[in-house]
DNA sequence: CTGGATCCGGGACGATACTG
DNA sequence: CAGTATCGTCCCGGATCCAG
């Protein structure tokens, strides 16, 4: 199975580095969980995940759009009324996030208790 | 191909941050890759990534080296001597790293020129 | 040579209040 | 409801110096 040479490794981080952008961090999986999950309207999600603020949750939400994870839609009505949800394209995240919960959880077992 | 439920989505978010965890920030994979391409000691590595300081390079390999991605072996001489080298068991990362970049690299394509 | 000690700035994250 | 504004805290990572 193809390993990676070395002269490879180098031309390889800049997309491993995209990659790993636009799902680290703190909520940004959290948050496309929960609108996977139905959660669609702002304060619905907000709602879903204890501990976050609107200020974060307008930052990250803003960034997976950009991203094209999750897609914004605003409905002219008052009040205000805004979907979200996630893209067709995100679901090529999956086999990316299989591979880390497969080696993650085999780390896991590994290093066992540390953090 | 098993696609994953929304059940299991939060059940994976441990592990996948574990794996995140050890893999992301702005050194790691650097040095990993340089440790992987023969800089084996202390002052090689840092001399073979440009603007790394010292306190930061030496903090980076104590995560990996608990991560069990690189070994430290220290040589009874006078100077110290150290040498630093990838263990086999982060040959397991490889899997990882490919679906990172060959996601990354269309995702690059994708989002042309942000950040 | 291998790193630890110290000081420091900036960015991520948070709490609260407020606007359309 | 959907956010923005403001302020504050904390910690990562950088610079520099120094010790074994």
């Amino acid at each position: 199975m193809n390993k990676v040479d070395h002269k490879d490794c180098l031309g390889a981080l800049l997309p491993i580095r995209d990659a790993l952008d636009a799902i680290h961090g703190k909520w940004k999986l959290l948050i496309y969980i929960a609108v996977s999950n139905g959660n669609n309207r702002f304060r619905e999600i907000e709602r879903s995940i204890p501990g976050i603020s609107s200020k974060v949750l307008a930052k990250e939400l803003k960034e997976l759009e950009e991203h094209q994870l999750i897609k914004r839609t605003v409905y002219d009505a008052t009040p205000a009324l805004v979907e979200y949800t996630v893209t067709e394209y995100s679901k090529s995240l999956e086999v990316v996030l299989q591979a880390l919960n497969t080696w993650g959880t085999n780390h896991r077992k590994k290093i066992m208790g540390k953090r």
